[in-house]
DNA sequence: AAAGCTCTCTACCAATTGGTAGAGAGCTTT
DNA sequence: AAAGCTCTCTACCAATTGGTAGAGAGCTTT
């Protein structure tokens, strides 16, 4: 175990920041000081708040594909949506930061969006294309792979993530009651994708 | 119609501002010069930016269930559900802003989502036991409507909402496409809600 | 007509923002 | 040991931020 870089450094901090706080909630000064650096520092290893940022959204695309990587990929679609559900709401414990800046990345206007778009390009093809046989074949129910894909990925980063919502509806979320809520959305999404007579 | 009061029309703009360059992203110097006005005028009709936020809530909050008030309500549970999606993707073309704002006011953290959490209760309260009732009579099916009801937010306001994700996976979003897109969302969620064999 | 209220304005301000210039410490290469 | 490279720092800076103080125009009430 090497001690990361200070470059690393910069990129973790500031992601866990971005994330939470939001891009223009974050000032390089006060990144600087949860570093224990001057604000300079980060200029050296980045030239621009703006290129940070970009370095950061890499970063978080790189992290997201290799959680998804280590679980989806083998086995029929349930078993790749059921990965992803159980990868998702990982990541809304361990670091939600991440899942987070990727809210943050796709609002509406976002000037990184595309560049996130272009580096999870693969797996929203290889996700698009296995839900596409499975159609066919009758595995799963409904019209049209991609926007059953949107539905999807809308409902499950919906609800590992809208933890304000859910306070909204009484529910204080806690890790005694993520379980529940991870089963009753497996529930949700099978009722919704599965056939109930398999031909 | 009358004239609209300075401050209505204060509120009306600092909406759409903050709807979609979100709040950080909005100074009172920029959302004066739209309006046509010193900053100092808008801070005479709201004491600070923070204040402006809020009240700029409580009108979304008023926007947003004057028209689910017109829709939702009456009928089955699916005609309930059915409306809703109707009204919020009138909004997503219509005032776009407003669903920006909701998903701004509710991101992990907001110091305003209990505020728009707490104007939004009652509303809330009544579909969680119109879900409940629907339950326990076997027309929708699921185990526990508090969750049930935050897996349809999610994937509704999402779907609504997500349109980066959207250009992502290789649809622009557009009038066109809108219909589309509403009707396989309608058909997901029949599939995950009402049962096969109604008894 | 005088007094008061509503509203927008000009004139400022301290703090913060992202960013530049360049010094200098310490290590590595010649 | 000299020269060069990597990296962090101090010293600044112009622009922007949310906000205060208070003048004055115009309408309404007395």
């Amino acid at each position: 175990m090497s001690e990361p870089t200070t470059r690393q450094r910069i990129l973790d901090t500031a992601l866990d920041s971005f994330g939470t706080r939001g891009v223009d909630g974050t000032s390089l000064d006060a990144l600087a000081r949860e570093l224990g650096l001057r604000k300079q520092s980060i200029l050296y290893h980045f030239k621009s708040k703006n290129a940070l940022f970009a370095a950061v959204i890499d970063e978080a695309a790189n992290r997201f594909i290799e959680e998804l990587d280590a679980v989806v990929g083998r086995g029929d679609v349930w078993d790749q949506v059921e990965g992803t559900v159980r990868v998702v709401f990982r990541l809304a414990v361990q670091r939600p930061a991440l899942l987070g800046l990727l809210r943050e990345a796709s609002r509406p206007g976002s000037t990184v969006a595309v560049q996130l778009s272009g580096r999870l390009e693969g797996h929203i093809q290889a996700a698009q294309s296995s839900l596409e046989q499975a159609l066919n074949d009758g595995r799963v129910v409904g019209d049209n792979a991609r926007l059953l894909l949107f539905s999807l990925y809308s409902t499950i980063m919906g609800v590992a993530t809208e933890v304000e919502v859910l306070r909204a509806m009484g529910i204080e979320p806690s890790l005694r009651n993520l379980a529940e809520r991870r089963t009753e959305l497996l529930r949700f999404l099978q009722e919704a994708l599965i056939p109930v007579n398999p031909t």
